[in-house]
DNA sequence: CCGACAACCTGACGGC
DNA sequence: TGCCGTCAGGTTGTCG
C-alpha cells in the first residue's frame, strides 16, 4: 500500500541493513518494470557502500559513495523484502550486503520503477520536476494552497491526487486526509472557505504522520518493511469501511466512485 | 488549460 | 474445484 507513509516506513526499515554497508551483490531479474531498469545498474552498484536513504514523495532514495542514488517506487504493489526464505518470482531486484543481508524489491503488478542518478542530479529527474511541496515539510502552507487551488472546479479530492499539487498522497490518506477535515470529496478545490482550508492543512500532516508512527510500530513488530494493507487498516477512518460509522458524528460511511476510483466519505459531516 | 478515460499487470476474492 | 467478473495502494498518455 505504497503512499507517502509506506514508503517513508519502508525506508526506516530498510536503513538498518543498508546504510553503511557495501554491495557485495547487485542483480535485477528482468529488464523493466513500468519502465526500462538502467542496464548498467548492476555494474554501478555493484561494490558500492550505501551512504544514505532517503524518500521524495513516493520514491525512496539510495544514496551511495560512487555518488549514485537509486531511485525506487512501488507502484500499487511493491515492496521490499528483507532476508526473504526463497526468491520469488516477483522479486525483480536482488541486493546483498557485505554483512550478509539480502534484499528483494517484489512487485506483483510492476507498476513500479527503478532509476538510477548521479545524486548531484537529482532535480534533473523528469518525475520530481514538476512535483508539488511535501506534505510534511514546511512549503506545505495555506498560503500555497489557496493559491494552488484558486480558480479550480475540480473535486478537492482529484485535486489532493494530483502528485503537482502535493506530493506523497494516494487514494486512502486524501479520504483520511478529507474526512478528518470534514470536506465533501466532490467539493471543487476552488470553492472551499479558509476555515475547512485550515481544517485540511492540519488534517493532511496529522494523518501522514499517524500512518507512519503506525508503520513504524509495526516495523519494530516485523522488523521489516511491509506493505501489507491491514497493518494500518484498523487505524482508518473511512477508507474500506463502507457501511461503518463516522468516527466523527457516527454518520453512515458511503463508498462512490470517482474517476474511476473508490472514494469512502461520510455524507453527514463532509458536507 | 481541463476533465474523462484507457492502459500498464497480477492476484485476491466473491458468486455461481 | 473452477471459471468469471470485479477490485486494488499509482502514473501517464490520449482525446475532445
Amino acid at each position: 500500500m505504497p503512499e507517502l507513509p509506506e514508503v517513508e516506513t519502508t525506508v526506516r526499515g530498510l536503513r538498518p541493513v543498508l546504510e553503511g554497508r557495501r554491495l557485495t551483490r547487485v542483480e535485477p531479474r528482468r529488464a523493466d518494470l513500468r519502465h526500462a531498469i538502467p542496464a548498467d545498474l548492476r555494474q554501478r552498484l555493484t561494490g558500492a557502500v550505501v551512504t544514505q536513504l532517503g524518500r521524495r514523495a513516493k520514491y525512496g532514495l539510495i544514496d551511495t559513495d560512487r555518488g549514485d542514488t537509486l531511485i525506487f517506487h512501488l507502484g500499487m504493489s511493491g515492496r521490499w523484502r528483507i532476508d526473504p526464505a526463497e526468491i520469488g518470482k516477483h522479486d525483480h531486484l536482488l541486493l546483498e550486503t557485505e554483512a550478509g543481508h539480502r534484499l528483494a524489491l517484489n512487485d506483483p503488478r510492476r507498476f513500479g520503477s527503478l532509476d538510477l542518478l548521479q545524486t548531484e542530479r537529482l532535480e534533473d529527474f523528469p518525475a520530481f520536476k514538476a512535483l508539488g511541496p511535501e506534505p510534511l515539510g514546511p512549503e506545505l502552507t495555506i498560503a500555497y494552497l489557496a493559491q494552488k487551488l484558486d480558480g479550480r472546479t475540480a473535486p478537492i479530492k482529484l485535486l489532493l491526487l494530483d502528485q503537482r499539487v502535493i506530493a506523497g498522497l494516494g487514494n486512502i490518506y486524501v479520504c483520511e486526509a478529507l474526512n478528518l477535515a470534514r470536506i465533501n470529496p466532490r467539493k471543487p478545490g476552488g470553492g472551499l472557505s479558509s476555515i475547512a482550508l485550515q481544517r485540511l492543512i492540519e488534517a493532511i500532516p496529522k494523518v501522514l504522520t499517524a500512518a507512519i508512527d503506525a508503520g513504524g510500530s509495526t516495523l519494530r513488530d516485523y522488523a521489516r518493511p511491509d506493505g501489507e494493507l491491514g497493518y494500518f487498516s484498523s487505524q482508518f477512518r473511512v477508507y474500506g469501511r463502507e457501511g461503518e460509522k463516522c468516527p466523527y458524528d457516527g454518520g453512515t460511511i458511503r463508498r462512490q466512485v470517482d474517476g474511476g476510483r473508490s472514494t469512502f466519505w461520510c455524507p453527514k459531516c463532509q458536507r
